[in-house]
DNA sequence: AGCTTACGCTACGCTACGGTATCGTATCGC
DNA sequence: GCGATACGATACCGTAGCGTAGCGTAAGCT
């Protein structure tokens, strides 16, 4: 589970080929980025990385697992950051990096696009999901916790309380394209807050 | 305005235009579904609705004016329904239809497509702006007209309600893939109501 | 009926891309 | 240094799609 990009794969492993996925995925997903899934073409990886279309071809057996292995790479790692102690604070926090994540991250652009080939691709969806999990692992921590200190109502369903949160920020990134900002976020969360009251 | 498909376009044209371009639109319509925006092709539409390419493009100059007016020609109208005079019962009925829509309509498999295009294509995004509108609307009217019973806090932002509503709904859509049940609606609407009291 | 016009059909040329084969060269481990 | 091997370059083949041209035919209008 490794990061194909960050930690070079294996360590017994020659050189040159891990030279040759790094700046093969680092092409592909920068193409990824720019034009979405579709402009993710084997010969535009080729030019744009310098790798020859033959070399990728060693290493991918299809263009698919290539796409797959580019939407992989470019998962970032979610830093474990300290919110402070307050409920209000983890949830702003952390919906505040989500849609930070969203907006002005390097992988932004690709987010419309993972969400489309997801509908689709039912390995790529599996993928958008476990990226999803690891996102929202911490808002649902911050949930129990808050309700095993009685600070929300204890019949709240977390599912559902995560949709509420998250579903404001992901609606205005991609469907009504307002924008997002840090007050925004403090109302959904004093609006959830008020209604998830014991 | 006028839909191109269902209205017959304009009264003093020659039936065999009107014809071919609701049987294009329709075929496109088609594929879009199907295989998203990238499987709208000007030779897959000519195989599957009949209509020669040559005649295709007598009527489009190009494949993404095509493109666009399929998307337009799938705008579902919505119907003037009555959802009882309770807020809560409006606010349900409305996302009910909402999550319907984006579920089990015969265009709710081009939602994402619809979505990722609009990311790169101005006018596109314009399109799916009008859609929402449209849709969101009655949510609007709803909400203003509860603010002025007194239902809600008079302070409310519309703009934030709208997304703390719509947003689970398209959030359990398009990234968490849950299911959406008249349950989740339910409990969305009612911890949304339990923190807009006034 | 006769004229107009839209249509279907076939055939093109062009580009982009997927994927494979071959061969000479550069790089790595030992 | 030397053999193994990964790489780059080029040349392919096949497919899909865009967009255009020319021509015969059929449908519509009067």
């Amino acid at each position: 589970m490794a990061g194909p990009l960050s930690a070079p794969t294996e360590p017994g492993l020659d050189p040159r080929v891990a030279r040759s996925r790094a700046t093969v995925l680092r092409a592909a997903a920068a193409l990824l980025i720019e034009q979405g899934a579709a402009g993710v073409t084997i010969e535009g990886i080729a030019e744009r990385s310098g790798v020859a279309k033959t070399t990728i071809y060693r290493h991918w057996k299809s263009r698919s697992q290539l796409v797959f292995d580019a939407f992989e790479s470019m998962l970032p790692s979610m830093p474990a950051q300290d919110y402070g102690p307050t409920l209000r604070g983890q949830l702003c926090g952390i919906l505040n990096q989500l849609s930070r994540g969203l907006t002005q991250s390097e992988w932004a652009p690709a987010v419309p696009p993972l969400i489309d080939a997801g509908d689709r691709d039912p390995e790529l969806r599996q993928l958008v999901q476990a990226f999803l999990v690891v996102r929202m692992e911490r808002c649902r921590e911050a949930l129990r916790g808050a309700m095993a200190r009685g600070e929300l109502r204890r019949d709240l369903d977390v599912d559902v309380a995560i949709g509420v949160l998250a579903g404001p920020v992901f609606y205005r990134r991609l469907v009504s394209r307002e924008p997002l900002s840090e007050a925004f976020v403090a109302e959904v969360v004093d609006q959830f807050l008020r209604s998830g009251a014991p």
